[in-house]
DNA sequence: CGATTTGTTGATCTTACTCAATAATCGTGG
DNA sequence: CCACGATTATTGAGTAAGATCAACAAATCG
């Protein structure tokens, strides 16, 4: 009712996994929180959303575009620790500190929802399943990484690529957008740091999943023509 | 006052990390939250906490030995996630499914304590200060996994090993242990697996280590000669 | 105390990294 | 819109770090 309402953004925006994953909240509920959730703020690409070091105050709720995170360790080289899409949220590892311990930065021109952290904790004190959804998804982020760790732990340079590539079809699945063709939105040293190989090798296997006719790749343009043999290739499904 | 009082299990025994981590809650708070405990329940050597697959009821503290989480992949291979020292909360991974996503097995003689999950929830609805606690806690887990994301996708295995052992020597040092002679409670095979290495190299690399004489190594008794090398040899100091 | 698992060491092989050169794409300003 | 330089991507050749295979030593356990 109030004008404030206008510079709110609506939960459902924030997509899938975020704010609003189902079950957990009623739509009452879901208008309060996007009572909280202040304006989107659209980003051009290579803007950061925040940095290591700064003072954590706000999670934020992708709502398009892509964001991606990293660390800087004391040597000075970046390592990548998640892409996020539509419908994730951000800063999650943060809440544990006072600072921001990475740096998210917009891969593509991308909007957010800021959710300032000291109201989404008054909020959950009185909507008891907002409380039970952010455990959820810090639980969520937490199941993730571990499978990360699986990846880099154990798999070939031709297992990350393929694990990385049926994970982002299934999350574009989730959001209804095609399986089977799309656009990355990172760079390919991204996508190389972010799974610990050489941008060369990254290179090198998406040329030999084209021969292979599993892939169809046009600089960031990728087109999945065997789903089937991806997974196999990935060596778990699952993800 | 009641005889369930005997039977829980004083929340400050899990130590400084779980559940009672320090500013977070009050004495009274403390007490509460220690009625809810159950009772520590020993475990020999090799017997499984929780094992993948089984519903998920319990969060647990570990109050002394120590515990390694792992997930079985497809290919039927185990990727060891964490292992975990008196003080340390494991179980945070599964509260976002129905299930353990993990094992949870005994390193060697172990307690527990068992946190029930419905209870915590219920008990964080009218102790803020436990929700809060909760979040920092699930947080500080992300952040641990992208550190160790880093080591995975960067790091050479002289520099992985290094950063392990110096890693165990800062959580030694939090529970006022010595952190310069300990020994270590898992097998060589978990400490490759962990850190995505064979076991051949990890054990080439503690034997390089000792004739650097930075270590001085006899089976899993080690002992850390040069804790300021080790640390330049992690390569960042910090975690 | 012997049997079985766990750890160490050596020799060889492989995967992916590094270095280098070329090609394609992007972004900017004329 | 095109031309320019500057990133970013691809491909090739040589190398190195760590895996694998194999043999042996040490610790653990019943």
């Amino acid at each position: 009712m109030s004008t404030a309402k206008n510079y709110t953004v609506k939960c459902q925006d924030c997509g899938l996994n975020a704010i609003c994953l189902p079950y957990s909240l009623s739509t009452e509920e879901m208008d309060i929180v996007d009572e909280s959730v202040k304006r989107a703020k659209p980003l051009q690409k290579n803007q950061t959303v925040y940095e290591t070091g700064q003072p954590f105050t706000s999670l934020y709720a992708v709502r398009s575009g892509a964001i991606k995170t990293s660390r800087i360790d004391d040597s000075g080289d970046e390592q990548v620790v998640g892409f996020y899409l539509p419908g994730e949220l951000i800063g999650l590892d943060a809440i544990a500190g006072a600072e921001y311990k990475n740096t998210a930065k917009a891969l593509e021109t991308s909007s957010l929802c800021e959710i300032p952290y000291d109201r989404m904790t008054e909020l959950s004190k009185s909507i008891s399943n907002l409380q039970v959804h952010m455990y959820r998804l810090l639980s969520k982020e937490i199941q993730e990484d571990q499978e990360l760790q699986m990846l880099l732990g154990k798999k070939t340079a031709e297992e990350r690529i393929a694990s990385f590539l049926f994970n982002l079809t299934e999350r574009y699945r989730a959001r209804h957008l095609s399986t089977t063709k799309f656009r990355l939105p990172m760079a390919r040293t991204d996508i190389a740091n972010y799974l610990g190989l050489a941008v060369e090798t990254t290179s090198r296997i998406f040329t030999r999943l084209q021969q292979q006719e599993i892939l169809k790749v046009n600089g960031k343009d990728v087109e999945v023509l065997d789903t089937g043999r991806l997974c196999e290739m990935a060596s778990h499904c699952e993800t």
